[in-house]
DNA sequence: GTCTTTATTGACCATGTAGTCCATAACCTA
DNA sequence: TAGGTTATGGACTACATGGTCAATAAAGAC
């Protein structure tokens, strides 16, 4: 049997995506990540093939944590439905706004900075914000169903209308925008929501 | 006197941003934007001093750009003002979904990779959407005077809350999400404008 | 203990990079 | 026409980069 590895695979890729995150695909060196998750080069290759591959399991591995946070934060029975959703919203707004030195979203800065060359980049990205919609999506079918917003409204166009607008308050977050900005507007988002 | 300048410093400006926005700063190199211009080395870093402060003008020049076309868009009298709000919000859809190589917003890719490490494209970004904010809010402010908006919204609340939407639909384009989806995102953001 | 297989390490390679330098060219003034 | 000044082009430098390779190490199978 041949020599087992003497790393640990998930943790090297947390700090691979620490990295990437940081300094971008473009900006980021193979000698960086070495450093940065202590493995010698032969074996980062060895183990990844080469620097898109392993920025395509890092970006893969954000989006599915994403997913998996997003789907934690939404699911649950209808009378609490419309809760969830005002709480995720808030809690979005509450998140990036404690994001004081402006890391911001990986998802969105590995999608601006490849999806246009990358076909299996921007896929990774168009499947995530589409899981997520659907998740908002289910959640407001449970609120119209327990009567919290308004039945007759589309649930697809709604859960549209609010991922647009969690991904426009990381945008803003991202920017520099204040904390009251940033919870305002999860505050009106939430009010303008059809009852 | 001195020998004059063989090139155009604006057409030079333009060809570097398309540069920059393609391949982003860390993966633009300096003979790429060279070759780009068709300017040698020597008169490129005689002229703009070093990669850095070339990006820093390209960029703030499209601050500048994307204010004037905002402004142009939203500036006129109240009776109109609505009407102009709402064509608004729908043209960055209809553009945004006609951007079909997913190119996306230069302010937006910029701000993703550099803002959290360079003060300069931090300020420059921030400055921008608060002047967008505020472009919004006295479109709206102008309307709410003519009646097309309830009068008693907060109007800095509500621009904020449709920058928000107009920089999540910039987001959810460059990701990839279909014209229909941007559209309708659009159409509900107006339809839950409080009348 | 030997063998097969895979992991590790870091030197190494070819190429790319930001930035400099200098010989030369172009222009205006005097 | 000579001189002062700035622009041009591209060779050049020192270093960073993605990726490879070969010698060595570690483990279980037999």
């Amino acid at each position: 049997m041949a020599r087992p590895r003497e790393f640990d695979e998930d943790e090297v890729l947390r700090s691979a995506r620490k990295q990437f995150w940081a300094t971008g695909y473009a900006g980021t060196s193979m000698d960086a990540i070495a450093a940065a998750t202590g493995l010698g080069k032969g074996s980062l290759y060895g183990a990844f093939g080469d620097k898109r591959q392993l920025f395509l399991r890092v970006f893969n591995g954000y989006c599915t944590d994403i997913v998996n946070a997003v789907t934690r934060n939404l699911d649950g029975p209808d009378d609490e439905a419309y809760e969830r959703l005002c709480r995720h919203v808030r809690s979005v707004a509450a998140n990036t706004a404690a994001d004081t030195t402006h890391r911001g979203c990986f998802l969105a800065k590995g999608t601006a900075e490849l999806s246009e060359f990358d076909a299996d980049v921007a896929a990774g990205s168009l499947r995530t914000l589409d899981i997520l919609q659907e998740r908002l999506a289910t959640d407001i079918r449970g609120a119209q169903r327990h009567g919290d917003i308004d039945g007759t409204a589309d649930p697809d166009e709604l859960a549209a209308l609010v991922l647009a607008v969690l991904r426009g308050v990381e945008a803003l977050g991202k920017a520099g925008k204040s904390k009251e900005d940033l919870e305002a507007i999860a505050e009106s988002a939430i009010a303008l929501l059809p009852k």
